[in-house]
DNA sequence: GTCATTTGTTATTCTTGACTAACTAAAGAT
DNA sequence: ATCTTTAGTTAGTCAAGAATAACAAATGAC
């Protein structure tokens, strides 16, 4: 699994498909559009990208759906958003603003300097 | 000093001309251009995007100088720079790591959380 | 003094990622 | 059965921020 530098956008669009998917099992582009708050015909073709790019499949039915790659994208900035967000919520960040930087930070943040906040993660209390 | 929301383009230029007076009084775009690694075009166009906005006055010998406003930013950007690139180090990522992370997520961070890190740094290496 | 190099600018192009407008197709209400 | 609503797509537009190509002006070599 290396580290192939995808956008934020493609990032962003997978993390909300594998939380969406988490909430209901039947996700529509239509439900991403809402979560995201864009418009209907910026995540259709945002969708069409991420289906070329082999991230996720649409069935006879519209359901989105992961592939491998797109899911191993969306877990790993998925865990970065809620060790990110504990992280700063541990320094005492109120939990609105956590969440907000977690979301930026998750795409642009090292796998070397995630691991190593990672380990830290038992002291972010006392940090 | 609200939170004015520059780009980070804007936010990079600005500090890079910042490092750039540090090193030698007097500022060209070239310099700029080569430390950033962009065409002269392009960091031409930036100037004068920053000209416009008031960061930033060239003379007659083409020399950059910041504007209170625009070291108000790059000085505030910088310290973002610093004192991330020394939180990465002291938890053990690599320096050329530390640096590259630091110069990313200085534009993605706010106040809050920035000054809530800040707070911690004299535990950074202990944390 | 002319010619080459350096610096800066302008015009144009490209890519990304959003938007609106307008269309199609399916599903529900009556 | 028709009419409305919902979901999705396609086409075209826009802004940001980079690039090249081509030009202008100053500096330096000789």
């Amino acid at each position: 699994m290396p580290n192939s530098r995808n956008s934020e956008s493609t990032e962003m669009y997978l993390e909300t498909i594998l939380k969406e998917s988490l909430l209901h099992p039947d996700v529509h582009a239509i439900h991403i559009a809402s979560a995201m708050g864009f418009s209907k015909p910026s995540v259709s073709v945002a969708m069409k990208n991420l289906r070329e790019q082999g991230y996720i499949t649409v069935d006879e039915e519209s359901h989105i759906h992961l592939t491998e790659s797109g899911l191993a994208i969306a877990n790993s900035v998925y865990e970065r958003h809620q060790v990110l967000t504990r992280l700063f919520e541990g320094l005492g960040v109120s939990p609105e603003t956590a969440e907000q930087d977690a979301c930026r930070i998750e795409h642009c943040i090292s796998e070397e300097t995630f691991a190593a906040i990672k380990k830290q993660e038992k002291n972010y209390g006392v940090l």
